[in-house]
DNA sequence: CGTTAGCACTCTCGTTATGAGAGTGCTAAA
DNA sequence: TTTAGCACTCTCATAACGAGAGTGCTAACG
């Protein structure tokens, strides 16, 4: 567990070591090291840099005499140096962005494309969420009769968000009189938060003040669920790694998919709230003890202060880190692009 | 294959066979049955019933003294018995009511908690689409201006349901003169569909007309992808099923669950488009090959003619229909009461 | 001193053999 | 028509076993 710097060699072999793990699935050994990257070294002095790379806990022994297995440490080491020089290939990012122009349609559709993007492109399991306003801020609002005192509610957010809501009136009330309250709550209130709302509110009459505490609750209750729905895609992908191969393992990683709240909770405290790198969180870098087993490659897109939303992969620690990274950056990037235009293009 | 009418004993029997298998996932012999259900007759006479019933397609034997497994039609037929006199017990229904009571917000809410209680009840995977109007009909338009010539058009149709779409004009035009073209539409075109709205399009001038035609055509879109977000639930569960120990088995049910196109058809073929009972889809009925070994059991709910989804599970073949059956039979009767409630109340 | 060849030892994993258990179909008797 | 009895079949869990891969250690080497 020494923090000592790794000699040039060691880092070479640990680098290789992770990689050939992450590609066979099997604990690695000195002579298949040797052998599949040519080495100018004999496996006899490879064993002497395994013993001392497990020694300092950047490898393990699944038991005596097997080969080397990473652990979180060896992959946070490897994936801190791999960082920057990694990315898809011009050819699939042309066709990946081709595929996002093609279809500029609904938000959803992003989504679900952005999902189905990043799980064939890491081959793991992939997460979107809908990119929602940081700060929800009232925009308009709109009241809309129906039969008696039933009325429709429909209150639009700065972004271009819409919320509606089903009341009941303690009086019926007509269109006109629906119209002007709706049309002085939105003067008074436009660019406002929850909190400014209800300071307006006062101002209106017992009908308008009715409304505009429903109006503020509903931007408060927006400010909280700041996730909304997760979108999922390529589950089928997690459950062909081989870890899974014994059934109840790949039980667990379903569940875990489908936990929503445990994945709001990673999603929400491992990313900054600012759109920005990539991030790699490692075995549930001791946090999480349900991830002690994945990994996750997460990102925020949107613009950063008007709304944004996050994505990322979630598959076994022994995942293609570089494959993952650059497919949620890239797409990130993307993403974001789609979100700055559609707010003030 | 012959149609013949069974017995009464042959019924007995084939009821035995498939409740067993159900319950054991085990191919079940004439001791086995005998045993368990101390039935008054001897194994011999068990295992000519059982010839007979292989004879005539409604069991089928793995291999040479292996027990019987219910065929597709052995299933059909116990299933065609068993509709009637199947419930949920009175405490779980009070329970679930509960549940639903508990929470009068969101549809998505809706949705998300009737697939958690399903997949909870029948033990397999669930799937939940959001209640949809039958034919979309225009109710509202309102139009609001960002900056420059970006509008954000917001759409409100019959049943409460809202569509949203960013939209760039050729000139500036000022929120007055949107509000008035808004206000133009939405008298002459409330109520009416996509062919409605586009017949009243000539008596709009030019900027109406190009709304309006946006708005048909938001319509029409609306009309074809009836179907919506999927919601599904339960998948880990129906990974423990016995049947799909083989990794690879289970890797098929996911991709299944995934494939939005392929469900999407079955919803939309396999039940007729009013809400009505229950309907059961076993082994993909000849019709869809990826089905065969899946059964599906599903409900359409909500108000005929108004707005209505469809709900179910899908498992093996070897689910419990009984308790799929009364499951979705009494979710879908629930969330017909409230999308009714919250048509007209 | 770092590197390497050699070697004895360990642990896993796929293959094969084997036997118990469950089930069948058939025949003949009740 | 039902039942007892029996020979036969097929699966599946268990154990035995050997090949293969890998290790650590020691001693020799440049």
């Amino acid at each position: 567990m020494s923090t000592e710097p790794l000699t040039e060699r060691q880092e070479t072999v640990l680098a290789l070591v992770v990689h050939e793990y992450i590609e066979s699935a099997r604990p690695v050994g000195s002579k298949r090291l040797v052998d599949q990257y040519s080495l100018r070294v004999s496996s006899a002095t490879v064993r002497n840099e395994l013993a001392t790379l497990t020694e300092t806990g950047y490898l393990r022994q699944p038991h005596t005499s097997a080969g080397r297995v990473p652990t979180e440490q060896g992959y946070r080491y490897f994936v801190a140096r791999l960082q920057g020089d990694t990315d898809l290939p011009a050819s699939e990012k042309r066709l990946i962005s081709h595929q996002f122009h093609q279809m500029r349609g609904d938000v959803d559709e992003w989504v679900r494309l952005a999902a189905s993007i990043l799980a064939t492109q890491s081959r793991v399991a992939s997460l979107v969420t809908s990119p929602l306003p940081d700060r929800t801020v009232f925009k308009h609002l709109e009241l809309i009769g129906t039969q008696g005192r039933q009325v429709l509610m429909v209150l639009v957010l700065e972004g271009g968000d819409v919320r509606q809501q089903m009341l009941t009136l303690s009086d019926p009330i007509d269109q006109t009189q629906l119209r002007l309250t709706a049309e002085q709550i939105t003067a008074a209130c436009e660019g406002r938060d929850a909190n400014g709302v209800k300071a307006k509110s006062s101002r209106f009459d017992v009908l308008g003040r009715e409304i505009a505490s429903l109006v503020a609750e509903s931007l408060e209750r927006a400010d909280e669920f700041s996730s909304g729905e997760i979108h999922r895609d390529g589950l089928a992908n997690v459950l062909s790694q081989p870890e899974f191969s014994d059934t109840e393992q790949g039980r667990n990683a379903l569940k875990l998919l489908e936990e929503r709240s445990l994945l709001e909770e990673v999603l929400a405290k491992a990313l900054s709230p600012t759109v920005g790198g990539v991030q790699v969180v490692i075995g549930g870098e001791g946090a999480w003890e349900e991830l002690r087993d994945y990994s996750m490659v997460l990102a925020r897109y949107g613009a950063t202060g008007k709304a944004t939303g996050t994505l990322g992969v979630l598959g076994p620690t022994r995942m293609s880190y570089g494959r993952s990274i650059s497919a949620v950056r890239y797409v990130a990037g993307l993403m974001s692009n789609l979100v700055v235009e559609a707010f003030d293009a």
